[in-house]
DNA sequence: CTGTTAGCGCATTCAC
DNA sequence: GTGAATGCGCTAACAG
């Protein structure tokens, strides 16, 4: 590979003066720009990014850290990122954990030895470590869930009010026997759509039942045996709401298998929406979430965040949304309106 | 952020001992290797992988070059390289093309500047510029397509013979007037799944009939409008085999929104498989790839081209499936057994 | 406006 | 077995 110093004496300039060039920082006279831009073409050189960044002590890549790459959601948040970051000159590098800890951990130190410019994490696992990519002082945006006791810019969604309005949806379409199947304890996310649920009970005057609520881990597996699980109770719940799109599919899987027929008899809501939702028969109604947008959102707070390593941290809360198809409403599911499909 | 120099000096080292003790290469005295690690330690040294890589002139990083990153056949496939590059040390750094060439050139670019170790790339799209990538050397493994005339290592799947699998299914089915959706013209994949197609009806004596064609773009919405035109013709056609997974889901919405029954009055299978295509009702029948071992295999080759620059090139050739569920067959649907679901 | 120079952090010669 | 010195390719001072 030709460098700048193979540039330089073919144009008969200083390295600098191709440096200049090709950064266009300072000005540089027309005909020596010629000369340099034709060596190039002539050599076809192409600048070594990993010396730029040497020398620059910063690179022009983001890391997004996620915890499944199969997820819809997070496909889509990528997207939103990945958007926003080719406008900004930044390339972004996809770290998949798959749930697993070890491969976060070592994901995270790959981060910080290659010096990446930011860092999206978007964990639906437990608490990653993050205080040694704060203590070097790289800039971080967390996505989906909070952190608590930390000053770091956040995303999320307003995940109680779309759990709330799910499970008064099932209230209100006649199904009194409402199980949850949410994600593991200790997950924020967890925590707050299984918060909405129970505010939901409240709200109705229902009671809430400990043995109607199982905690599952967010994939598909997970909330099939979950389903299976609450079908055993006696008497069987009449409707479901699942913390999350894999284990609404799960669950939907495990009803298909045993026969029960959504929504005549288990009316089904779940958190999440997936692509093909409406594919599904019934199809699934669904809180959705503005995935595409957390992503850009995020991505917006790390350009302020790199621009600014020192303004205040900023946490915004994006809106969720019902969207009422079939499998949560008795009667007449036909006639449901679908404003995204129009 | 600590370096070499601070940890040799704390530990009272030279800063060529540290990094012995860092990579493990030479013997280090043990009683200075322990110095040097707690040294490390207590400095929280973090080797800088910018500089190492532009001491060494080679990185640690793959880049997976795809075309849809909302497509799970691309995400299963990204699992399996992401798995053996782990295990084989290196990092995988995820470009999403979304099938724009101009974010392709982008990233194909940002790929030579950044030094990466290897390439693995599965497009959908019209053919990527390769050759500056082979010409700087880069080893590079292509997923999913053929690229005749050139010698580079590749990994595909016997794509007419799914095809003529699924086609030759529908016929048994008793479909007779089976229409195709395939890809754009000029694209590999699309050229030999049309191909299967063909061979099938021509094994069965049936005429071929362009106007049963359609190319789209391997996305959802091409689908749906491909089976828009196609529900146009007079006789109507009876089934449908479409050349993706993603084509095939907008063929299913099309035939959905305008109340055509499958499989009663339409006969559907799809090319490659969805997570989700046994909840769709009716169960779609589809040709499943080995997604998860193309991109392992593309993994293995990869690591033996780095391994040897100069060995020849192979193609590997990975087996299809025909998964038959319930949008193929007319008569008792629910009879099928599905060995992946066992 | 242009060239000279130095050094980003590290791995690797080469002496010792 | 260890340390001193060098340079990977580039950019940013600085001097001219």
């Amino acid at each position: 590979m030709a460098t700048i110093y193979d540039v330089a004496r073919k144009a008969e300039v200083s390295p600098a003066t191709v440096s200049r060039v090709v950064n266009g920082h300072t000005n540089v006279d027309p005909a020596l720009a010629d000369r340099v831009r034709r060596a190039m073409r002539e050599l076809d050189y192409r600048p070594n990014a990993v010396a730029r960044n040497l020398r620059r002590s910063r690179t022009t890549l983001w890391a997004v850290v996620i915890s499944d790459i199969g997820n819809p959601f997070f496909t889509a948040l990528v997207r939103g990122v990945e958007d926003l970051a080719q406008q900004a000159g930044y390339s972004v590098v996809l770290c998949n954990t798959d749930e697993d800890p070890a491969k976060e951990t070592r994901y995270l130190n790959a981060v910080l030895a290659e010096q990446v410019a930011g860092v999206i994490i978007a964990p639906s696992g437990p608490a990653a470590d993050l205080g040694q990519l704060t203590a070097a002082r790289v800039p971080v945006v967390v996505v989906d869930r909070q952190l608590h006791g930390s000053r770091i810019d956040t995303v999320l969604v307003d995940n109680e009010h779309g759990a709330r309005l799910a499970t008064t949806h099932l209230l209100d379409s006649g199904y009194r026997r409402i199980a949850c199947i949410t994600g593991r304890r200790g997950v924020w996310t967890a925590c707050r759509r299984l918060g909405g649920y129970q505010r939901a009970l409240a709200d109705a005057g229902q009671p809430y039942q400990e043995e109607l609520v199982r905690h599952a881990d967010f994939r598909s597996d997970g909330g099939y045996r979950a389903m299976t699980e609450l079908l055993r109770l006696r008497p069987r719940p009449d409707a479901l709401f699942a913390a999350n799109n894999l284990m609404t599919v799960g669950a939907v899987e495990c009803l298909v298998d045993q026969g029960i027929p959504v929504p005549a008899e288990m009316g089904v809501v779940g958190f999440d929406d997936l692509p093909w939702a409406h594919l599904v028969r019934p199809a699934l109604t669904t809180v959705t979430q503005p995935t595409y947008q957390l992503g850009e959102t995020a991505a917006q707070l790390l350009i302020e965040r790199i621009a600014d390593p020192d303004r205040a941290a900023t946490t915004v809360t994006l809106p969720t949304k019902l969207q009422v198809r079939e499998s949560s409403v008795r009667r007449r599911p036909s006639a449901v309106v679908d404003p995204d499909e129009a």
